[in-house]
DNA sequence: GCGAAATTGAATTTCAATTTCAATTATTAA
DNA sequence: TTAATAATTGAAATTGAAATTCAATTTCGC
């Protein structure tokens, strides 16, 4: 929290940004769920706690956070565009379960390593990779099975 | 190419659809590329050829042909939706250059195989999943070379 | 305090995706 | 063949999220 709020107010600082109570509020409240938001989601939260400002802001300020380093764009799915938190949050991939909508963040380096090895043998230099895998977890599959869906 | 509009025929007639012209000539021309365009790329690639097939039968036909399993949508990082050739075309990734656009497909039997171990951990049922690793492919790392950037 | 620069947010614009609807075309039943 | 029925087309309109505009406001440096 703190470190994130650090690290924003020295990329503004560097920027010749000002760390508005705006930008303060709209950190704070994203940093506090763990969930992956769109902007209008955030917004809504946001517009919910107390505090009213505008969902311009809210998208512009996300464009910054991803600037900086602590937020980072994803698509899981949906055609929308959410954020999620990004600094002391290394690379992951996502397990997506298409009955909830929820998702698992994992991490597999022999994965990682194959696809380096992939690239390698191609002569393509990798930067950044999506790996998003769209199934049913485990507690969507317990209750499938409860309710004896015929078709699982 | 008749493979593929034996099945579509197949496919409409089960629906109670029928094979017009346009939707016989948004084929053809699908089948003709093997880049992943825009329902509006496709379109101008119709309109220039001779045809004249509106934007809106284009983007239905392409539904159609997904929903065949002819076509297939994916995303490559620009947030619009592009079809790919899906019949006699199995599932593969994507090495996608961010200089130039281009793309490889790839399969590697050995990260799937991972990937699915990956699953079992987490007792997630696994459907499809998508791979895009996003990097310079071999001919623009030669340029950069050639042209010396100092950032390579 | 003053002026320059940044910020805000309501409203608007953009742009691709999708839908509407009236006109057209094809199919079916009589 | 014709009339009724159903599907198709495409121009135009709509949608919805992303992004921008701009006048009003706030903040900063001096």
């Amino acid at each position: 929290m703190r470190e994130e709020e650090d690290i924003f107010v020295e990329f503004l600082r560097k920027k010749n940004l000002r760390l508005t109570p705006q930008r303060e509020k709209i950190l704070q409240v994203f940093l506090k769920t763990n969930q992956h938001l769109t902007v209008e989601e955030l917004y809504n939260l946001i517009k919910k706690r107390n505090s009213d400002i505008g969902q311009a802001t809210v998208f512009r300020t996300l464009k910054l956070l991803c600037a900086a380093g602590i937020a980072k764009e994803v698509e899981l799915g949906d055609k929308k565009i959410r954020f999620e938190h990004k600094y002391g949050h290394p690379h992951h991939d996502h397990l997506v379960c298409i009955e909830c909508g929820r998702f698992i963040e994992v991490v597999d380096v022999n994965i990682e390593k194959l696809q380096n090895a992939l690239c390698e043998k191609f002569e393509f230099l990798p930067k950044r990779h999506k790996l998003e895998i769209f199934g049913v977890c485990k507690k969507c599959r317990a209750i499938s099975d409860r309710e004896g869906n015929v078709f699982a």
